[in-house]
DNA sequence: CAGGAATTGTACGATTCCGTATAACGGCAG
DNA sequence: CTGCCGTTATACGGAATCGTACAATTCCTG
């Protein structure tokens, strides 16, 4: 057999790594080629064209991101806040986080990436809702709170505002610990919801 | 003088809703002409480049939504709780919110555009703690609240998970109250119990 | 070490887009 | 009505990509 210089590993590598740093139009199969060192010459032998690419990109980092997730809280032994902790904001590691918001931002404009992300979306919730649900009993308040919880994990990423005399991560312990915050007795909010 | 068909906002106007549907990479002056029945014959008399248009298009985006959500606060006379939740969850118009999104997806690539991003945030913010400072005092509570209502008014749309038994809509409202809770006397949010 | 299959480089036509130049067009002033 | 002046259409050169075809290279195998 011939050599195997490039394997379609490295083509899926790096249009993820592309994917996390310039958004999916960055993602152009002579640019990778440079990246890698190479001509696009071989790629046409792995991938039928870009999109072949793009799809494998997204299968790769859908079962990473899921994978991963399950394997991390699986693996934690600590006490359950900060396994909520771990579920809320760890849940992207540092590869595969700004991975997660591209693709978030392309899922808005593509139904197939919108599906794959829910599924991904779905495991982390239904993860949330098992750390969240050791504080708090109330199903309601359960899934009110793992919204909360991602929410944070999302949007403090595409949040630019400043907290003056604060870091980000002070604030962010607090908001945890709101989050986490075992309810008083009769936990109701000042005025009654629907 | 000669007639005036295409003027300048015309083209900014386009813009701004391309980058809305598209993100920032579908902004392209001959794909705005098309849209606007036209050949890019005009642009370049308004603009330099493509650069100028996207320049000018952050400004009109950074001029309204500051203008916005400082007129849409002050006019507002509901109760404190409608208010931080009108500053926390409506404080993208439907025609400012997929702009807002695009804009900062494209501000994690460009640093003029984040800084502008930062600049509308900040004033977000500011609203927000004046909003939750009426339902409680700690500052780093204040701040942490404004925080999670935040991240919740824009994780909400990169959020693609699914609430059984639920709609989006009613996590989010128990979300709001959750994050409008008057606190409880001591609000330890630490306590080791059962 | 030679043969051959797999991999990669190069070249090509097609497309899209940028920015420029220039000609065609069309109201409004005189 | 006629000519001006700004707006728009067209045409062009250049760059980046896509996907294809084929030649050159490289390394395993026998």
């Amino acid at each position: 057999m011939g050599a195997l210089r490039t394997p379609r590993e490295k083509w899926v590598e790096e249009g993820l790594r592309t994917l996390a740093s310039g958004g999916v139009d960055a993602v152009r199969v002579e640019a990778l080629a440079k990246s890698l060192g190479v001509t696009k010459g071989g790629f046409y032998g792995y991938f039928a064209d870009r999109d072949a690419l793009l799809t494998e990109m997204l299968d790769t980092w859908e079962r990473e991101a899921t994978d991963e997730v399950l394997d991390r809280i699986a693996h934690e032994d600590g006490d359950t806040r900060d396994k909520a902790r771990l579920a809320g904001q760890l849940t992207f590691s540092e590869r595969l986080r700004p991975i997660d918001l591209a693709v978030r931002d392309w899922a808005r404009r593509d139904r197939t990436v919108a599906e794959r992300l829910r599924r991904v979306d779905n495991t982390r919730m239904a993860l949330l809702r098992e750390a969240i649900g050791t504080v708090c009993t109330d199903p309601d308040e359960i899934e009110a709170r793992s919204l909360l919880a991602f929410c944070v994990a999302i949007g403090n990423h595409f949040l630019a505002a400043d907290h003056p005399g604060r870091t980000r991560a002070e604030v962010l312990a607090r908001a945890g610990d709101l989050i986490l915050a075992r309810p008083p007795a009769a936990a109701e909010p000042d005025r009654p919801h629907r």
